[in-house]
DNA sequence: TTGATTTGTTAATCTAGTTTATTTTTTAAA
DNA sequence: TTTAAAAAATAAACTAGATTAACAAATCAA
């Protein structure tokens, strides 16, 4: 079943019982968006914090300058909304496009309070899971003050493995802050030591 | 009374009743720091979370060529702790030092606990905080991403005017990401362009 | 199957910010 | 009030990463 995998990651925190799985399930709902798509679209309002069940998503703005800049990826199992928009309800600076097919499990605004009051657990699970993002917040900040272009590389591919063969080049590149040409001089470095 | 501030501020987000607010009281506790003591240490676990009463802290750490880089500042009303140590319980990768006397409201980890067990509107009023941390945090990484060293140090000093006159430069451009050198000389341009 | 678009590479030149060194100003202690 | 130490300013040489441009693969549309 769709939820299947949502409920299995909740598990992992708390312990729900039927009528608040039930609860759970009707107070949220299941998306399919197609590759290409945009959850959120920069200018707009985001309305939803979503699950991601299956797929990948990017999370990037445009500056002043017309420039592309990632934020953030997300799949399986991650989080992906502009949480700046969703909670003051404003329009966002930022988009979510898919990269692949993405399914989705979305909260609104008015529903995650529901959730909150009705089943306290789950406003435990949310406070733990802003605190761990808050921390790789947090980390991101630290390693671009002291890591150079190459090891924030390489702590990108040891930190999100499954990412790079899923994205092109140029969004690593966005990602890092660094041009695409930048990245390909790091890679032919690396792989020319290695030999 | 030394709690009061600390009271002002939960009422701008939740009314307490005497009673949670006597609990509040019994699981937090008031401490005083002096100038240039230090309440986390890079190294050990942090302990506990502080709520800033008066004063002016600094979250720093000392990277691998022993280059000391500011992560933030800390006022009147913030909060300030090594919140990756303190929820996982493990050494901290930084150090918090007062640059003033500075006295705190004290959580720990248990107590926080008990209190969001106790006084659920508490957990809602941290949950609500990190969100808030989490979104500034996630604007200094775009900044990073699209603003010259001139425009972050415009941004600082908007976004924080009360600390600039507090704290000596060096720290200010260590916060920056840039060297003080560096810092001088925008200064500098700032100053000629506005004459 | 071919042309067109998207992605990746290489190399030359350029620039924002660093490093190092010296001087000046401010702060704080005696 | 003097003095030593800390902080800030200035300037020249240097470097990590950007920009530009030209080209090579790979993917896609038809």
């Amino acid at each position: 079943m769709k939820y299947t995998p949502f409920l299995n990651y909740i598990k992992n925190f708390v312990d729900l019982n039927e009528k608040e799985i039930t609860f759970l399930r009707s107070y949220t709902n299941y998306k399919k968006y197609f590759k290409g798509q945009y959850i959120v679209k920069q200018g707009e309002v985001c309305n939803h914090t979503n699950f991601i069940i299956s797929g990948c998503t990017e999370n990037f703005y445009i500056d002043q300058k017309g420039q592309e800049h990632i934020i953030t990826f997300a799949i399986e199992n991650w989080w992906s909304s502009d949480i700046s928009s969703f909670i003051t309800q404003k329009r966002s600076d930022f988009n979510v496009k898919c990269l692949e097919d993405t399914e989705v499990i979305q909260f609104t605004c008015q529903n995650q309070d529901e959730i909150f009051k009705n089943i306290p657990k789950m406003e435990t699970l949310f406070r733990k899971l802003l605190e761990k993002a808050l921390v790789s917040s947090q980390k991101r900040i630290v390693n671009n003050f002291s890591l150079s272009a190459k090891d924030q590389y390489i702590y990108f591919k040891n930190q999100y493995p499954n990412i790079e063969q899923r994205v092109p080049q140029y969004m690593v590149a966005s990602y890092l802050g660094i041009t695409k040409e930048f990245l390909s001089k790091i890679k032919a470095q690396l792989v020319k030591n290695k030999s």
